[in-house]
DNA sequence: AGAAATTTGTCCGTATGTATC
DNA sequence: AGATACATACGGACAAATTTC
């Protein structure tokens, strides 16, 4: 059965279970996480499921999935997990003047700045604000 | 059957055909596309095979997905993948208070700033803006 | 060197839950 | 309320890479 998922998937129930294994150091830096397989038995999810939320950590740059050998810890993760979390964001600021003119709009009018900080071992190493117009969202 | 695949997954296959209908134009910006249903049909694989291809052109930024609705092309895209022409500029800038926290400088303190404008037919699409400390010759 | 076992990658079909129209 | 569409989950099958014996 699909279960009564919502509120909280089970993919995502998984990773976050994973994710508290390897930032509580109960998986180890470079550890090798066990078999798909075994992750089956042991968390009872089908295995589609359980690569769903290995999916997700990888994506967070939590694990690191070699084809044929298997899937261990990243072994750098320096930056907790909450700085990944600060990596982006993303709000409205006031166009100054260069701004203003490269989207032909008034300075202090309102565009979409999304910021990426990019760090390495704590250190960051460049931030990027890139910046739009925003999405006028038009009713029906 | 699981398909001779491997050499070109079918889900990338799927990924690219539909990146092409969306860069060409055959899937105007915010058109909605056919249902992951229909897709199966037309694209002669199964919806899960649908879905990993979808999500990698989400990743990309090129289609928005609501539960419910349906899947768009992204109203606003050409900003990102192709479109060469970016005007860069690099300069120094002194830093803002939130750079100089990231960065453990001084407000004011100089960033080597690049710039880069991506334009679509003359209009601004985005500008992005990255900011990395000044290289410094340094002993070891 | 080679065969077998292990492990991840891909794909299918089906069923059910939830959101939107 | 019903139809449509996306989300989640399961189980099975085979392909490909790696390791082990």
């Amino acid at each position: 059965m699909p279960d009564s998922h919502y509120g909280q998937p089970r993919y995502r129930a998984i990773a976050n279970d994973l994710r508290r294994r390897i930032l509580s150091g109960a998986l180890p830096q470079g550890a090798l996480l066990p078999a798909e397989s075994s992750l089956t038995v042991e968390l009872r999810a089908s295995r589609g499921t359980i690569r769903q939320a290995l999916a997700i950590l990888r994506e967070e740059g939590l694990i690191i999935t070699e084809h044929g050998r298997g899937t261990y810890t990243n072994p750098n993760i320096s930056g907790r997990d909450q700085l990944a979390k600060l990596e982006t964001r993303r709000r409205l600021v006031p166009a100054d003047q260069e701004l203003a003119s490269l989207f032909a709009i008034e300075v202090g009018a309102a565009l979409v700045e999304q910021q990426r900080i990019m760090r390495t071992g704590g250190v960051t190493e460049e931030v990027v604000r890139s910046y739009q117009l925003p999405l006028v969202a038009d009713d029906t």
